[in-house]
DNA sequence: GAGGATCCATGCGTGGATCCTG
DNA sequence: CAGGATCCACGCATGGATCCTC
């Protein structure tokens, strides 16, 4: 996606809630004209493109770097396609996993902890009978944790890399975890990554990444006090 | 350069001798078109192009992995712009100098040494007057170091990696040895690399690459045996 | 619907070298 | 003209996610 539009990052968190209220309502195709950006027919083959449209329009920062999107404010912007009004179709990818560093990590420094801290919503419309161009952007909202549901995340997590640091990575199925699952994320599936087998000999699998299951994100656009899809 | 056409890599030293004798006196342009590839104006912003060129016509094998550029033969390809006829007109890069591993390295096992084991030399008109487009490809051959020039490389190469275990970056010129020295090799002047101070602290520097002299190239198309350019 | 498979953009490193100025 | 500065191509890794098939 060509940058033909540079804007600035927002200064404070209110700016930035300022502009992603602009959004609210409108659809890819008015929001990808103000940066003069084309709308592919489908995401077949332009996976992240909502994502990245989002980005460019906020003014976020990190491009590819592991950053917060918007780090001075400490937020982590989401798309999150929803299938239809408050309810979020596909599960959300949070990080890679590191399958060489297994020990001398844990939860509080955890990257996975990190790009949960603070995390802004943005819900898109995703049902496949609304063509890409007409499909609107949600009402966003902020989020972080409550203590009751990072117990949750903080469990899984440590389950899952207690069975990496044994690296018995055929054990590790994506069926692990209440809210948050391993699964694979890479080109194909003969993509390679450095990873360690189970006799601590370096070696090759499948990379795979951290994902919030949809069951999860679905409870953060149920009543509550939060904000909701258009 | 985008690849037009894949030719497979010759099977054999001779193939190899073949394929690059029905370059000899041929221009750029003739050459450039039996792979459909444009020819542009200059080298100002196409540095590596005739270098790039005369790899896929040739099927070499390596694009920017650490391999010689014709693996099974054990043969590195070196395009060398001349000035005139048997006059080198460039220096010529080798190899990327580490400057984070300096310990542990010996002559024997180095990238240097590899990389000059077995060349294969393809001169190349490049005097100004000529536009690129019309300069032709000279008669290559196929060299390695003499027991002398070996050992003054060697010595060369000793004398600037010592200089390199002891951090001194700043006292490394690119004046020092006879036959291979130092040079900048990055984008730009700013451009930071690894490396570690003089205090084994690691650090930030502008990358350095190993270079033949001119000087000591134009002695390798001297009178010897060896084949001149056209 | 869940798990496995896949796709684009972009930064950075490496390999290909030549440009340019005192 | 030597030393310092610079430029493109392309692979690989990371960050953005959604597709697709039981």
């Amino acid at each position: 996606m060509k940058q033909y539009k540079f804007i600035q990052p927002p200064s404070t968190e209110q700016e930035l809630l300022a502009r992603i209220e602009t959004l609210a309502g409108k659809t890819l195709s008015q929001v990808a004209l103000t940066v003069n950006i084309d709308v592919p027919e489908n995401q077949t083959t332009h996976k992240g493109w909502t994502g990245q449209l989002a980005e460019q329009v906020l003014g976020a920062t990190a491009s590819n770097r592991s950053e917060p999107d918007f780090q001075h404010l400490g937020i982590e912007l989401k798309t999150i396609p929803m299938s239809k009004p408050g309810v979020p179709k596909e599960s959300t990818y949070i990080s890679t996993v590191n399958l060489t560093k297994t020990s001398g990590i844990n939860w509080e420094t955890s990257a996975v902890r990190k790009k949960l801290a603070r995390v802004l919503w943005l819900p898109v419309e995703s049902d496949n009978s609304i063509s890409l161009k007409h499909r609107r952007f949600g009402n966003a909202f902020l989020w972080s944790p409550s203590a009751n549901q990072e117990k949750v995340i903080r469990t899984d997590w440590e389950e899952i890399m207690e069975l990496l640091c044994t690296g018995d990575l055929d054990k590790i199925s994506s069926s692990l975890g209440t809210y948050l699952q391993i699964r694979p994320k890479a080109a194909n599936s003969k993509s390679l990554g450095n990873s360690y087998s189970n006799e601590g000999i370096r070696s090759s699998t499948l990379p795979r990444g951290f994902y919030l299951r949809s069951s999860f994100t679905r409870t953060l656009f149920e009543d509550g006090g939060e904000e909701r899809q258009d």
